[in-house]
DNA sequence: GTCGTCTTTGTAATCGATTACATATTTTGT
DNA sequence: ACAAAATATGTAATCGATTACAAAGACGAC
């Protein structure tokens, strides 16, 4: 059993099938009978769309391409459903790779414009290659391309991302409200635009309040779990122990305290820990985690928004290079006044 | 700039269009000269092929849809890494899109494929509504359907899934080994297919120890990790509390044991809980969860295989309806011979 | 009655690749 | 040396929608 057809439905309703078309695309064009006569025949034949017949034809693809540095991590879920429902609200259908597997396949990042299968791509990887920064930036297509979270620094790609330098002053504050002079900070990983972003902002706030600062006390991470166990072995093995650590990311905070407490140390008795994201599983961790909250749900209907708006009127200088979403102090559990 | 397309290459190559569209996709049948002559005019022209037009007169999309009750879920994360791997081998894309907000958007399921924006299509959700389902068994395309972890009783889809009989008879033994006699059991959601399997096989397997059992044992849940903080309050405040504890999922088990934990109970000292699954975090809980692991990459290769045979060879009578993966127990720190 | 305007519809070209069929060329067998 | 087979290439139709342009009809103004 094929599909029908416009031209099945332009014989049924006995119009041509530029009236179909338009009845379907434009309906305010055609009179009100022949609009009638095209939706009864529409039901009858059970008209679907040929959307490889329309995108050959309108030079769209009607999909965008979402760009994850890594499927596998849950931080990235929530704005994949904030874009995905703002794309399925245009019609357009929301295309998933990993950077690292675009590369290994041997593919190039620029493919998936270039031949036809997306009409934009949102990427959340800001450690692309330089070489592959590079040549996205060349790209004719370069003005569909955005990042959220994440971006390039040095590279004028539109971009979403959140206060990040206001989350850690307000993380460094939080804690310094609470009696909290020696505080250390396990950073993302290195050449990461997000960890030079929080990390900096950590020093300038520490240096604001006029903390006590050692190098030793800047540890570095990578944002995972297993690197926050590890940065928990290098702050039980320092002599004079700050009471309370930033980190980056609430996994590294999780990693940390699971590490602690697997050592005898108690959270936040012996020592005070946030992390940076509010990621889902945080308010139910033991101890539920004192984090700075992103509104990855926006973050990723903001980016969405943002895509589709170049890809309708691509030539409109959109003045909006960035958009920098709030973020927000949740006070939980595992940070507590110094005893 | 417009990108080239096959006659531009024609010309620079000095053949037919015909030529460099056999070149590019059957390469053996032209002759050594002119395919060098057409590789070179390519790389002259730096073209890349148009899929829309490709997909158009091929009548295939070139990519599959996956579909998740919610993209929220951690879960599902490695499955479809899986899925993507095997796709983008074959020069598949990946569609995403949650069960839910298709629903809500008005879109019907079968459109996905009725109006040829996806080959065939995974789905990852065991919950859909009785009329979706009947409407998917009904269409013609309902071959190019495949179900993965999830299925519909009754219906028959091909699927992918995990032992689910055998590792909750493993879980329950496992837990019988360490001396445990009463064991309790947090269900998944009801109605959900994996629940019941997995519930069935405990009833079975505690009853095939001869292990005493009484109905609020049996403590309802849904996967989440609230749900699991809320079977925690039941035990709690159950008379004759169960020494040990199998939870349908990892999620269910964390959120049973911060509950506890947070009431002052200790695991795996006061109580012996597993989970089920393996998700990323579960060897990184307080205390590491010991659980039923499903290999959830090598779920969505498989998936990915076995939809793509049936899309490649439509009418083979394929015999492997459902495809039944192996579950191996991890034994952690959250269980522990009973005192 | 004639002209201009507006609305509605149809005709046919077009997007860019694939492929059945025809044709030209070379190879093989006897 | 000639027929048959195999190989290589070109011609042109095709997939199914969109849309520029043309044309036809309705209406009113003068």
């Amino acid at each position: 059993m094929k599909t029908s057809t416009l031209q099945d439905v332009a014989r049924v309703a006995k119009v041509s099938t530029a009236t179909v078309s338009r009845t379907l695309s434009n309906p305010n064009v055609v009179s009100e009978s022949t609009r009638r006569r095209v939706s009864e025949a529409v039901k009858i034949t059970g008209y679907r769309i040929n959307r490889a017949a329309r995108n050959l034809r309108t030079q769209r693809a009607h999909s965008v391409l979402v760009l994850l540095p890594d499927l596998a991590n849950p931080f990235f879920s929530a704005i994949l459903e904030g874009i995905s429902r703002n794309l399925s609200q245009q019609g357009y259908s929301m295309l998933i790779a990993s950077t690292k597997q675009v590369h290994d396949s041997g593919e190039r990042l620029i493919d998936y414009l270039d031949d036809a299968r997306a009409d934009g791509m949102i990427i959340l990887d800001g450690g692309l290659d330089a070489d592959i920064v590079e040549m996205l930036e060349t790209a004719p297509q370069a003005n569909r391309i955005l990042f959220a979270c994440e971006w390039i620094d040095g590279a004028n790609f539109p971009s979403v991302r959140c206060q990040n330098r206001q989350g850690t002053r307000t993380a460094v504050n939080h804690l310094y409200d609470l009696g909290h002079r020696k505080i250390a900070h396990v950073t993302g990983p290195e050449g990461n635009v997000l960890m030079h972003s929080r990390k900096d902002a950590f020093v300038d706030e520490v240096e604001h309040l006029k903390l006590e600062q050692r190098p030793e006390w800047i540890i570095d991470g990578d944002f995972s779990l297993a690197a926050g166990c590890q940065a928990a072995l290098k702050w039980v093995g320092l002599h004079d122990r700050p009471t309370a650590v930033f980190c980056a990311s609430d996994q590294l905070a999780m990693g940390f305290i699971a590490e602690l407490s697997r050592r005898g140390f108690k959270v936040p008795d012996d020592v005070s820990v946030m992390g940076f994201d509010d990621i889902d599983l945080a308010e139910h961790f033991i101890p539920p985690l004192t984090t700075i909250q992103q509104d990855r749900l926006m973050i990723g209907e903001t980016a969405a928004k943002m895509l589709m708006a170049r890809i309708v009127t691509p030539n409109e200088a959109n003045s909006d290079q960035a958009a920098v979403l709030p973020v927000s102090l949740v006070v939980r559990e595992s940070t507590a006044s110094l005893r």
